[in-house]
DNA sequence: CTGAAAGCGCTAACAT
DNA sequence: ATGTTAGCGCTTTCAG
C-alpha cells in the first residue's frame, strides 16, 4: 500500500501498473520543505513544545494547513511507545446492557483523546485469552475486561504482572492481581429485590441464577439469602436454580418450576438474558406474569420495562460503569504512580407490575 | 513507557527512579543475538521467506520460543504499511441489532487475521466524521460505516475517492462514490407485512417510519405504498407518520394515532427503536396489542418475541449483515483489482399473534 | 542462503 | 530558537 514516492525511492522498484489514485500521504518532510525548515521545527511545532519563534511556528502551520498534513498515528505511535488506544474485551456482546457501558467508556475514552478497540470473545475463555494477547501485541495503552463466563488461566496469570494499566468489570481476580476493578453492588439490588416479594407475601420464591463462580451470581445469590435471613425465613433451596447465564438456562429452569405442584409464587431472574429466558419458559406453561406468579429480573432493558404487566428489575448505571472504567484506566496512564482502585457503583430495585401486588392476589380467578 | 533500555540508551537518559515492573519487551534483537543470526534472517523466518535453510530456521525459532518474542504491531504496521485494522463506525450502538451485526463482522475480521476497531458517533453526524478521520490517521486497512441517521457531508466526500476500501450499510452515497454497498432488502419485507395486514381484513394501516432521506426508511416507506398498491388500495396519508427513527417519535405518533376518532387498526413500526417507542405509546392509551389493534415491527429483537402477544416482525439476517461487510472489504484488501460491489440481503416477514388473526375480530369486547 | 544497511514517519536528544 | 541526527522495531532490498 504505502509504496511512498519521495526520494527514497531509490530501492523501491514500484510496480509498474496504474498508481490506481493511490493516497497520497502527506509527510513531515513535506511540510518542512515546504516551510523551509527541518523537519524538528516542524513536530515542535505540531507538539506545541515552547521553544517555537512567532514567525516559524507561523509558517509552518501555514504549510501544514496548505497541505493538509496529519501526523501519522502509527508513527507517532512506534516513536513515543503509546497507541492511545485503549483495548475493550467484551465477553458477550449480545448483553444489551453492554451497549450502554460501551458508549460511557467510549464517550469518556475519546474526550481525553483516546480511542477504544473492541473485541467480542462471545462467550469463549480461549478468545478471551487470545484477544488480550492481541491488544498488548498491538501495544494497546490500557485493558478494560469484562471477560467471559468462564475464566481463563492465561488471563487469570496476565492480570499478576500487568505491563499496562487493566480494569476489571465485574469479575473475580487471582489473589493478588495488580488490576483495578470496578463491581456493580449485586448483592444490595437482589436483597431489595428479594425483601420486596416477602413484603408482599411471598416466601415461594426462586431464583434463576448464573453460576456461583460468577462474581455477580455469587453476590446475588448472597443478596437473595441475606433477605431471607433478614426476615427470619428460609429460601426454599429446591428453588434456587444455579447454573448459567444463557437464556436457554433460564427457560428450562422456569419451566420446570412451575411445572411443580409446589410451584413457586414468584420468579428472580438473576440476569437479563436470564430474564428472557425465563418468560420464555412462563409462555410455554401458560401462566401469567402479575397474575399466575410474580416476577423481577435484573437490569433496564427495553423487555422488562415495556413488558405487560411491566417488569420488576434491579438496575444500575451502566453508562457509568463504562466510565468509570476508562476514568480508572486513564487516571494511571496520566500518572503512572497513581495506585490501583476499585470502585463498586450502588444497583437498586425498582417495584414494577409484575411483581407490585399483595401475595396471594386479591381474586384469584 | 517503552524506555528501552537496549546498547541504544547511549543518549536515553532514564529516569533514576525504580523500573516499577516495566515490561520487557522482547525484539527481534534479543533473538537475533540470542540465535547468533542477523536480524534479517529471524525476520526471514517469521515471516515464513522461502529462502532459509532448515537449521537457520529451527535456531531462530528455538530462540523465539525460549524468550517468548511476539513482533510489535506497531513497528510492523509503520515498516509494512498496512496494521490489518479495520474501522467499524456504528451510528448508533444501542440498537439491538448491531450486536449481531458486530458478532458477524468481526468473527469474519477475526478469522482473516484482523482485528476491529470499533467506534460509535450516537446518531451525531459531526462524530461520524471526526471518527472517520481518526480511522484514517490510524491507517486502517478498511472501513465499515454505519453511520448516523444525518448524513455528513464531510463523510460523503470521503466516499467519493476512497484511499482504502469503504463499505456503507444501509446508507445511501453519493453518485460515483467509490465504495461497497451492503443493503437489506427492505421494500420486500415491509411489502410482506402491509399485505399481510391488508389481507386478514385491515384498511386503516399506519406506518410510523424513519425519515425519507434515510435509505431503509425511504424503502420501508416504499414496500407499504406498494403493497396498498397492488391491493388495488390507498394508503390514508394522515397515518402516515415520516420523521425519526428515536422511540419517543414512534411513542408520540403511536399516542396521536391512537387518539383519533377513526384510528388505525393496525399499526407498522418502521425499526425496532420505533418500535419500542409504539409499545410504550400504545401502553400509555391503554389500547391492547391483539385485541384493539394490529401490531408489527422491525427486526427480531427479543422485545418482540418475547411481547404478549408476540409481535410480527420483517426479520434479516443481522449477523450475516456484518459478515458479508467484512468479506467485502477483505476480498478487496487480498485483491486491490476486486471491484467494489454491492450486495442486497434479504429481509422476511414473520406473522405472530400481534397480527396474524382477522379483523375486525370475532369478539370486539 | 545469509548479513548489512536503508528506512517506514516521526520525536527528542544533542549541538549549536 | 533551530537544525542535525539517532533511533522506535521491524522488513526488505542489495550485495555477497
Amino acid at each position: 500500500m504505502a509504496k511512498s514516492k519521495r526520494k527514497s525511492v531509490k530501492r523501491v522498484k514500484p510496480v509498474p501498473g496504474p498508481a490506481l489514485a493511490s493516497a497520497t500521504p502527506v509527510t513531515i518532510r513535506d511540510v518542512a520543505r515546504k516551510a523551509h525548515v527541518s523537519l524538528s521545527s516542524v513536530s515542535r511545532v505540531l507538539t506545541e513544545h515552547p521553544d517555537v519563534s512567532r514567525p516559524m511556528q507561523l509558517r509552518v502551520l501555514k504549510a501544514t494547513a496548505a497541505l493538509g498534513y496529519e501526523p501519522d498515528f502509527i508513527a507517532q505511535s512506534l516513536r513515543r511507545g503509546v497507541t492511545h488506544t485503549l483495548g475493550f474485551l467484551i465477553g458477550d456482546i449480545s448483553n444489551p446492557v453492554f451497549a450502554d457501558v460501551i458508549r460511557g467508556a467510549e464517550d469518556h475514552a475519546r474526550s481525553m483523546g483516546y480511542a477504544i478497540m473492541l473485541t467480542n470473545s462471545e462467550g469463549d475463555p480461549e478468545l478471551d485469552a487470545k484477544y488480550l494477547h492481541l491488544f498488548l501485541r498491538r501495544r494497546v495503552d490500557g485493558i478494560i475486561l469484562s471477560t467471559a463466563e468462564t475464566g481463563s488461566p492465561q488471563v487469570a496469570r496476565a492480570l499478576l504482572d500487568p505491563t499496562v494499566p487493566f480494569v476489571v468489570l465485574d469479575r473475580d481476580v487471582p489473589p493478588n492481581a495488580r488490576v483495578s476493578m470496578v463491581f456493580g453492588d449485586h448483592a444490595s439490588g437482589m436483597r431489595q429485590a428479594t425483601a420486596h416479594l416477602i413484603e408482599r407475601g411471598h416466601t415461594a420464591i426462586a431464583l434463576i441464577s448464573g453460576p456461583e463462580h460468577l462474581k455477580p451470581a455469587r453476590e446475588r445469590i448472597r443478596g437473595f439469602r441475606a433477605a431471607f435471613e433478614a426476615a427470619g425465613l428460609k429460601p426454599n433451596s429446591d428453588f434456587v436454580r444455579i447454573g448459567s447465564l444463557r437464556p436457554n438456562f433460564g427457560r428450562d429452569q422456569a419451566v420446570d418450576l412451575l411445572r411443580r405442584a409446589d410451584r413457586p409464587t414468584a420468579i428472580i431472574a438473576g440476569s437479563n438474558r436470564l430474564l428472557t429466558g425465563v418468560l420464555e419458559g412462563i409462555q410455554q406453561t401458560d401462566f401469567v406474569v402479575g397474575r399466575d406468579l410474580a416476577l423481577a429480573g435484573c437490569d433496564d432493558v427495553d423487555l422488562a420495562r415495556l413488558y405487560r404487566p411491566p417488569i420488576s428489575v434491579v438496575i444500575r448505571d451502566q453508562y457509568k460503569l463504562g466510565q468509570v472504567a476508562c476514568e480508572l484506566i486513564i487516571e494511571r496512564l496520566a500518572n503512572p504512580e497513581a495506585p490501583i482502585r476499585t470502585v463498586t457503583l450502588p444497583t437498586q430495585f425498582v417495584a414494577r407490575a409484575s411483581s407490585d401486588f399483595p401475595w396471594p392476589p386479591a381474586q384469584s380467578n
